[in-house]
RNA sequence: GGACCCGUAGCUCAGCUGGAUAGAGCGCUGCCCUCCGAAGGCAGAGGUCGAAGGUUCGAAUCCUUUCGGGUCCGCCA
């Protein structure tokens, strides 16, 4: 066999120029640092293969070459673009270069044969051996297998960030799932990663809070017993709380929700009567200390609730800290001084006039610049500062902490955000640090069959406990992975609990619940053991199949880190499943086929080491998605464990 | 009026950043399952990738136009 790090030092150093992900990666791999990867080390044979061929071809010309898995099987295990890629700048017809990197491919250890086909693919046969043995490398690794060589970029992924105005709806759920996956896989990936909550706790929404955990306060105070005109009047008419503390205070209360109730029992025990003035007034000072308390109070309820989902962020901003500390002044004295910043008059939307519109001179900054549709502004009429702008200090506080890329999950509510918000990061960080947006669409939670509401204001308001209560926290996690987050997506809530193959999450529990099983059943040989058996019974194209999707795991987190897309990991993980169930399968129609066959020791040891390595895999990638692999699935029907006797 | 997302088999969805004859599950059809590892298994049918142009060796994928669905759209957060 040869490893990806015996390939390295032959690489002529332009290679490593081209592709300076790969070239590092190489460079750095030594036994014992386990990211083997056969289809990078496949690509860089070919290249290198180019370069002895081409010696005056341009490094960057092979900067598109691709070693892929063909679609149709029966062209190999590999096929390469190589020869029609390179085949303009070289000045040579596809076929004949081809046929020329034919002649050095299959001369190579890991490969069988090489043909050229079609209009100038290059379909490449392995050697049994070389699949083969991926498996000890795999069980060797652990579930450190697939992660990828530190790529020294930090990365900081901002998701939930629900307001501290309620609990955690499904809304949130996903967004959290989504983010907190994508965390993973970054670092899996090896970013360094950073997990981050921005707590929104400034702004008129938060004020509507507070004075709506004081409305809850005066209502104990009322069933206490206070006095004053306004608590005998909340005890006249106890169902007219609402309208009467509405017209006492001249406002309207919003968040009318039963859980401020507790709230408001804190505020009140507390604080007492002393919150209230004589006329029954928010006294001065009141609705601050309302606020604050009401929003410490709601993100206690959202941490239990991340908790309660697995999900664990590094850090906490605080929007209002970030204000106070200056960040919001500093950023706008930094566009300032580019000039991106002006007095000026914005157009009205077109096509959706608001009835109350007119035109108010504000300070704007120029997103136009850096593609955005429209200016946008940074102050209010008044000039105070706009969420947009205190955002501005939230993303230069991040740039200041020295992240190379930075990551946020919002709902797709926010998609309109955006652009103007990755101007103002191109503008903070002269266009140094990355902002990349993963908007999640809306999710259709259902019931029987039947939507169910999810209106903060009807009664069947489903929360994240409710959800996660209702099918369990792995059930929600892995469901939530189970579509592309832009796609609009079902949650059916019958569905996830189901047992059976159209239910992904069982699915793939099942068959680490059967791995472990078998491993069981043989005694539970170690790695290290299992690593050293001898491979050469695995010959059949199922347990080849099987292997060759193993391989294919490091390749995986790659490219799903790289285009930022965590379900590929629950769609790997169902396709990886499927190799496995099937070779369960046929053993039950075949007993020479089955995993433990005591006539066969060998043949027994490499199908364990094939089994146990599946597993590892497995596990790597459900620790991606923030799953727990389970030892056996149990049936409730039956009462019985799952695992064959 | 504009921005963003989606449109792929009867249904729900993948499609590895441009590759070869577009895949999976469910559903459907047929066969297998009295004993063996069946909360099943095997096989088959089913597609002008919403439509029309363009880019090139090559397009579901990129560009333009267009149709349908969804999220949004001055100082809210």
């Amino acid at each position: 066999m040869v490893c990806a790090h015996q390939v390295a030092p032959r690489l002529p150093p332009a290679i490593g120029r081209t592709r300076q992900r790969h070239g590092a990666a190489l460079a750095l791999r030594q036994p014992g640092f386990l990211t083997m990867d056969i289809f990078a080390a496949l690509r860089a044979r070919v290249i290198a293969a180019l370069a002895e061929l081409l010696p005056e071809l341009p490094p960057e010309a092979t900067a598109k070459v691709t070693v892929e898995p063909p679609r149709d099987p029966s062209h190999g295990d590999m096929a390469t673009n190589a020869a029609m890629v390179v085949a303009k700048p070289a000045g040579i017809a596809p076929p004949k270069l081809a046929a020329a990197l034919a002649e050095k491919l299959a001369a190579l250890p890991e490969v069988e044969s090489a043909t050229p086909a079609g209009p100038g693919f290059l379909n490449l046969r392995l050697r049994a051996d070389y699949v083969r043995a991926q498996i000890p490398e795999v069980l060797r690794a652990g579930e450190a297998f697939g992660q990828g060589a530190a790529t020294g970029q930090r990365v900081n992924v901002e998701y939930v960030s629900a307001n501290p105005t309620g609990p955690m709806h499904v809304g949130h759920c996903r967004g959290a799932v989504v983010g907190d996956a994508l965390a993973n896989l970054l670092a899996k990936a090896g970013h360094a990663v950073t997990k981050e909550y921005y707590i929104n706790d400034a702004g008129a929404q938060v004020q509507a809070l507070g004075q709506a955990a004081l409305w809850r306060a005066a209502e104990v105070l009322a069933a206490q017993g206070a006095a004053g005109l306004l608590f005998d009047a909340l005890r006249a008419a106890p169902a007219e709380a609402r309208a009467t503390i509405e017209a006492a205070w001249g406002t309207t209360l919003q968040y009318g929700g039963e859980y401020l109730v507790p709230v408001g029992a804190a505020l009140a025990a507390r604080d007492g009567a002393a919150l209230f003035d004589a006329d029954g007034r928010p006294a001065p000072g009141a609705a601050d200390a309302a606020r604050m308390l009401a929003v410490s109070m709601m993100m206690t309820e959202i941490r239990a609730d991340l908790a309660a989902l697995g999900v664990q962020q590094d850090i906490f901003i605080s929007e209002a800290e970030r204000v106070a500390a200056g960040d919001l002044d500093r950023a706008e004295a930094i566009l300032n001084g580019k000039g991106l910043v002006y007095r000026g008059t914005l157009e009205p939307p077109k096509g959706k006039t608001p009835d109350d519109w007119e035109p108010r001179e504000q300070t704007l900054f120029r997103s136009t610049q850096f593609g955005d549709d429209t200016d946008r502004a940074l102050r209010k009429s008044d000039g105070s500062g706009t969420y947009f702008a205190n955002d501005l200090a939230n993303h230069l506080h991040k740039i200041d902490r020295g992240f190379d890329a930075l990551v946020h999950v919002w709902g797709a509510d926010h998609g309109g955000y955006v652009k103007r918000m990755k101007a103002a990061v191109a503008a903070l960080s002269d266009s140094r640090v990355s902002l990349d947006v993963v908007l999640t669409q809306i999710v259709h939670v259902l019931k029987n069959g039947e939507p169910v509401r999810m209106s903060k204001r009807a009664g069947s308001y489903i929360t994240l406990s409710d959800l996660i209560d209702e099918v369990g926290r792995d059930a929600v996690r892995f469901t939530m992975l189970t579509r592309k987050s832009d796609a609009q997506m079902e949650f059916d809530l019958d569905r996830v609990v189901e047992q059976s193959r159209d239910n992904p999450v069982f699915y793939v529990q099942y068959a680490h619940a059967r791995i472990r099983s078998v491993l069981r059943a043989a005694g539970d040989p170690g790695p290290d053991s299992l690593a050293a058996a001898p491979l050469e019974t695995l010959s059949d194209p199922a347990e080849l199949a099987l292997i060759r999707r193993i391989a294919a795991w490091p390749r995986t987190v790659e490219a799903a880190a790289a285009a930022r897309e965590p379900h590929r990991i629950a769609f790997y993980l169902n396709d990886l499943a499927g190799d496995f169930h099937l070779l369960w399968n046929r053993g039950r129609d075949d007993a020479t086929l089955r995993f433990i066959r005591a006539e066969e020791p060998q043949s027994t040891q490499a199908r364990l080491a094939l089994v146990a390595a599946t597993g590892v895999v497995l596990r790597s990638g459900m620790a991606v998605m923030g799953v727990t692999p389970v030892e056996e699935l149990r049936d409730e029907r039956k009462g019985e464990s799952a695992e064959p006797a």
